[in-house]
DNA sequence: AACTATTTATAAGA
DNA sequence: TTCTTATAAATAGTT
């Protein structure tokens, strides 16, 4: 449309070039404008010049908002992962806490737990010992030392006869299951920290 | 351009309007590309028809990705959002979970520390009644009894000699004292923290 | 969707 | 740049 009909394709000449983007980058911007207010549609436009000017327009103040202003896109984008990156490692150290508490706890858990058994045969040993030397020593003895609960008779005794407190099932197992029984101790091992979190964006 | 001259502004007739809008919107998107050709820039279109259809199109691939096509912004957005709540969501699960095993597993260590006390309590009653009552019968025996550290020695003989308790060197106390063998080893639940997280937009 | 009269955009020149 | 203008291109209204 103009004084001769002219093939798509880069302008070579630099001048006839900047010209023809001036005009042709104008009549964009206008068809753009157009079509948003008659058709009632949101369009939006940006052109970057081959020496790095930008030019842009939308309808809509979303696209407009001054916070692109000044920053190319793939500054925006590099920031969009910077942030995305953060956060991703903070809440992967969060995390990354947690387990390391919970595997301390595990094992302190594991200790007491040996310890107690140590100590159960201790007591086990012991009232064997007391009720042998006992009886070496005066045999009549017998049928005092030995109840029909045996070991658990004293302990239950000793004990508060409510035991409610550090709360239920596990608790009352717990005392009321002999030593030797083949109690379940816990495990530490499986703890894994698998973690694929982050997104990335565009999710992220 | 046509056979009458028009004023800019919406066109109230539905038909006419997106008659229009489809003419328009090819020309624009053409009049994009004879730029980007012509002046060597980069152009990017995008036009959101009042129906909610999105047409775009730019001169470099990064925007003319395809999973763009046929998706309106607000579907776009609403996709973003659920996303982003579905990540927030299973990390926040995942997160409570480590707190309750957590919780669990320090409220296992306390009863496993309680009953130890209860435990060595005993032993310590046991001890008493054991030599006074051996004393009763047998006051030659006291000395042999009664050793100079008094109930913790067989504890200590059994154990190591560097006492460091609820560490390490309880550990291997009960590993020592041989009973340690028979356990099996209890499981307290595995932690999952199965996570299918992996953004996947835009992030982030 | 095609047609075409008319308006609009713009290439080339100044 | 901007203006001018001949001409190509786009398109409004019609079919």
């Amino acid at each position: 449309m103009g004084r001769g009909k002219i093939e798509i394709k880069k302008i070579e000449n630099l001048n006839s070039r900047q010209v023809t983007f001036s005009k042709r980058r104008n009549g964009l911007l206008k068809k753009a404008k157009e079509l948003s207010i008659l058709c009632d549609a949101e369009v939006g436009v940006i052109i970057f010049s081959s020496t790095g000017k930008v030019y842009q327009w939308s309808s809509t103040r979303q696209l407009n908002g001054k916070e692109l202003d000044g920053l190319s896109l793939k500054q925006l984008k590099e920031l969009e992962n910077q942030l995305c990156e953060g956060i991703s490692s903070v809440k992967q150290q969060k995390e990354q806490v947690l387990l390391e508490q919970l595997k301390l706890s595990r094992l302190q858990e594991q200790k007491a737990l040996l310890e107690n058994e140590t100590l159960r045969k201790q007591v086990e040993e012991l009232r064997e010992k007391r009720s042998s030397n006992l009886l070496e020593l005066n045999p009549l003895l017998e049928r005092r030392l030995d109840s029909p609960n045996g070991s658990k008779a004293d302990y239950h005794n000793c004990a508060s006869d409510d035991d409610n407190h550090l709360s239920d099932t596990s608790l009352h197992l717990g005392l009321c299951s002999g030593f030797g029984r083949k109690r379940k101790a816990a495990k530490i091992e499986p703890i894994m920290t698998n973690d694929s979190s982050g997104s990335q964006v565009a999710s992220e």
